[in-house]
DNA sequence: CAAGTCCGTAAGTCAATACTAACAGTAAGT
DNA sequence: ACTTACTGTTAGTATTGACTTACGGACTTG
């Protein structure tokens, strides 16, 4: 048992650091190698690994070895459950507002 | 000048921490002034006024005094800026993918 | 004007985490 | 089998940042 301990980051956690988001933004041109993204980074090719696992704990990517070179990709799965949690909120966002400018209206009305 | 000296945060970077998040969350049920937000918060009143402070930095949130009161709402065009980059990535990842796919697609006419 | 509310800020502490260096494992080539 | 290339993991360090306590300013009500 015992698995992993670390606490499962979800994606927005993960998108929080910016060394983090500036590989996945890379990744979103196209599939890349470890060591290409660790080339183009400004910090140590194991760092990139340790991001590039948060990443993949997060959905945001997947992972495909290819001889000894392990390419990342982005997991589409992984933006649409973020965006779906944008937009729900946003859609209750203009709930409450119309709530309240329906209240508001009202108001004028009853003070005719 | 000066302006301001604290490292902008970004939305994505103020969406990375659970308490925010937590707290943009219930401001998408509708405005709240900061005790109100701080009574359901798992944390003290003055962190729930740091996070405030920071999630109005990111633009998510909007700030309007009504008497000794600050009333915190949600600003639509926060979310519309996360959602508009990741529709974006999520575009020029599938346009990789396509393009990645063409690609096979070519070998595979090349060997017949 | 005094007292009570409501909120933001400053200072300081402590835990989370991003980073590097060193090591270990896997695959391909000679 | 040995070497080389590519990557993941571990250990340890240092920095970031989230939190609380204490304080001060702004507003309202008695």
């Amino acid at each position: 048992m015992a698995a992993v301990v670390h606490r499962a980051r979800d994606a927005f956690e993960a998108l929080g650091d910016p060394t983090r988001r500036s590989l996945f933004e890379r990744l979103a041109t196209g599939p890349m190698a470890v060591g290409d993204l660790a080339a183009g980074a400004a910090v140590s090719r194991p760092a990139v690994s340790q991001h590039l696992k948060v990443l993949e704990e997060a959905q945001l990517v997947t992972k495909t070895a290819v001889g000894a070179r392990h390419i990342y990709r982005i997991d589409p799965r992984g933006i649409g459950a973020v965006r779906d949690k944008l937009d729900a909120w946003h859609g209750t966002a203009m709930a409450a507002f119309q709530a309240f400018a329906d209240a508001e209206h009202e108001k004028d009305e009853a003070l005719k």
